[in-house]
DNA sequence: TTGATATATGAACATATATTCATATAATAA
DNA sequence: TTATTATATGAATATATGTTCATATATCAA
């Protein structure tokens, strides 16, 4: 066929390597993290742990809105939620931290 | 404010660190990717150079899908290409072969 | 020329999802 | 208890954008 005599790549080791069953968790997460006002949680996240208001009173987001981007990031496993009388202190997770630090060398 | 007293980084450097201006870019950059039929040219241009006909002879991606992609990545700068004859080969530009080998990681 | 291949592009469509709104629960303070 | 603070959540809305469709241009082959 034309189009593999002019492809490069003749073994088509692509799709082996990269098949859609691990393409699509990645695609996933770097969809989560695309969102600047999710992005910006999570580099709040990985100065240091926050509840929501501090979340708040950092960021110009609604209360409603952190508390659904929480939700989202620790059901993807980034972030996790630990009690604190009133308060519930939101940290990255050890997957969390490793993504933030890759994605803090694209700045 | 009661709401800083609670805050753990007292010297607020979140917002100096990663303005808007530095997160929005990182973000458009990051949607970009996280896009599953877009990831999937970024991982075979990773590979090698190819053309469109390639592209699609190793996908199911339509032909008009592929180039919408290509154009949007040309003009993130994270690809470029080269017209050889009948063809153009699109290749991963110095800036894209950075931000592909950092989502690899993410693999 | 004519026909086929390779690619691009604007418009339309379809769909996902970010954000808001209204409201509920839980804990603390008064 | 009542009032206030902190947070969660389902539904509704708003919007962005991935994908397709129709079509145009350019190159090459016959």
């Amino acid at each position: 066929m034309f189009i593999y005599q002019r492809c490069d790549c003749k073994e088509c080791k692509i799709t082996k390597n990269f098949p859609d069953s691990r393409v699509m968790p990645v695609a996933g997460l770097l969809k989560l993290v695309s969102v600047p006002s999710r992005l910006n949680i999570l580099l709040l996240l990985k100065q240091s742990p926050h509840c929501v208001c501090d979340i708040q009173s950092h960021t110009k987001l609604s209360q409603t809105l952190i508390s659904h981007h929480l939700a989202d990031l620790m059901k993807a496993g980034l972030v996790a939620g630990e009690k604190a009388g009133k308060f519930i202190e939101y940290s990255l997770t050890g997957k969390g931290k490793k993504i933030v630090a890759n994605l803090v060398k694209l700045f």
